[in-house]
DNA sequence: GCCAACGTTGGC
DNA sequence: GCCAACGTTGGC
């Protein structure tokens, strides 16, 4: 497979920086949001936003592992048309999701204190949203793709890992 | 709007 | 600790 030079350098440029800095590898990530509820539009008008309400235990793992600086994948669920719409980055790295403290808020937990938080949230940041949707039928014809959580059957995990050899095919196809 | 698939809850 | 019932997700 070809890949553009400079699709490839600008993964490779944040890893190398991220080594120098932080002596971490840099993680890449997907999240799914329902394109009418907040969308990667809402996203580039906010600049950033908290990614709260996150209440399934395997996706707040990942997003307490998230650092800042990751890659995300934005993907719009329920919409039209369905795929992967854009890109965010970590802006900042997980902390406490305020919502499950708030009686009156819709994601509410009564079984977590602020000593004890069950839910995070980092925050992420536009980055671009792509001229074209890579829609979910684009992704399970693309090869190298077939083991993305998103194109599992029955997978409703809203954060899930990309690998790096994902990161760079998934690039590659966004224009 | 349908419904399969899945996670969570709670009675036992 | 089992598992039925329930609520939610999300593609179609």
């Amino acid at each position: 497979m070809q890949f553009e030079r400079n699709s490839l350098s600008f993964p490779c440029l944040q890893f190398n920086i991220n080594v120098a800095l932080r002596i971490v590898p840099m993680l890449t990530w997907l999240v799914k949001s329902e394109g009418d509820v907040y969308s990667i539009d809402q996203l580039k008008v906010d600049c950033s936003t908290m990614w709260d309400g996150v209440r399934n235990y395997q996706a707040r793992n990942s997003l307490k592992e998230m650092k800042t600086g990751d890659t995300v994948f934005f993907y719009h669920s329920n919409s039209d048309p369905t795929g992967i719409a854009g890109l965010a980055e970590v802006s900042k790295a997980a902390y406490a999701d305020p919502t499950q403290f708030d009686s009156k808020h819709d994601h509410f937990d009564p079984k977590a204190t602020k000593e004890n938080p069950r839910w995070f949230c980092p925050d992420l940041k536009f980055v671009r949203k792509f001229g074209e949707v890579l829609t979910l039928d684009r992704l399970r014809a693309t090869k190298g793709l077939e083991k993305l959580a998103i194109l599992q059957k029955g997978t409703r995990l809203s954060v899930t890992p990309i690998t790096s050899q994902e990161e760079i095919i998934l690039l590659d196809l966004a224009k």
